[in-house]
DNA sequence: ATAAATACATTGGAATCTTATGTATTATTG
DNA sequence: CAATAATACATAAGATTCCAATGTATTTAT
């Protein structure tokens, strides 16, 4: 199943801050990536969605980053500060608290009489 | 919890679809109050969101509409549509895959050696 | 050599909600 | 009985946010 755009727009900070929370530093196209490895392809967060999130991220300084160099090429690594770490538990626990919201819409809701 | 916009985007037809699959017929009014009562005030769909939304579904045929008069108030019933009903067990079941999709991400996930 | 993969980045447009505003009726309450 | 709150519809302008397209360049595989 491809999901619409609209469903997962306003999760990708949180898919972001939450990676970065497990994996101590990661760099653009290895988010890219990961991601598609581990929703099996489902989820795709191109380029023009990941490097605007990831550079809204650090100007509201809850990434710090470093430039590496692999042969010529740069890396650019993003890891969380102090305040990304506490954000990225603030995001999953605000989705995990939107869900079982949708929840109680989406079970089974007759009308009482 | 008051949820961030960009989450609840996007699951708005949803919402309103599901809700006409349990209950027959609905008016707007009473839709915007229902999702209150139901999710405790969490979400709130305010009239410039469900109006949009039902106008939309009616122009893709997926809701039907009549007309009711209460003294001199007027109060527009909006029905599913054979379409509208598959297309509510679609979304519905889209917004459950969808969760645990993101459950792929937000699930701890550390690197691999 | 050529193509595919790696790696960064920006921009313009599209889509979608949200705030604000507008109109009108009915019920409540002091 | 006047004022306020609740009921009930609706739209429009603006803000936000993604997404497709495009651009540059290096490295690896064929």
């Amino acid at each position: 199943m491809i999901f619409p755009p609209e469903l997962i727009k306003g999760t990708f900070k949180t898919i972001v801050l939450k990676l970065l929370a497990d994996n101590k530093k990661m760099y653009g196209y290895e988010i890219t990536q990961r991601v598609k490895e581990l929703t099996l392809e489902r989820i795709q967060m191109t380029e023009g969605t990941l490097y605007p999130t990831l550079h809204a991220l650090e100007s509201e300084g809850l990434v710090t980053t470093e430039t590496e160099y692999i042969g010529k090429r740069v890396r650019k690594y993003y890891s969380l500060s102090p305040s990304g770490k506490a954000k990225s538990k603030e995001k999953v626990k605000e989705f995990a608290e939107f869900v079982a919201t949708m929840q109680l819409l989406l079970d089974t809701n007759l009308k009482p009489i």
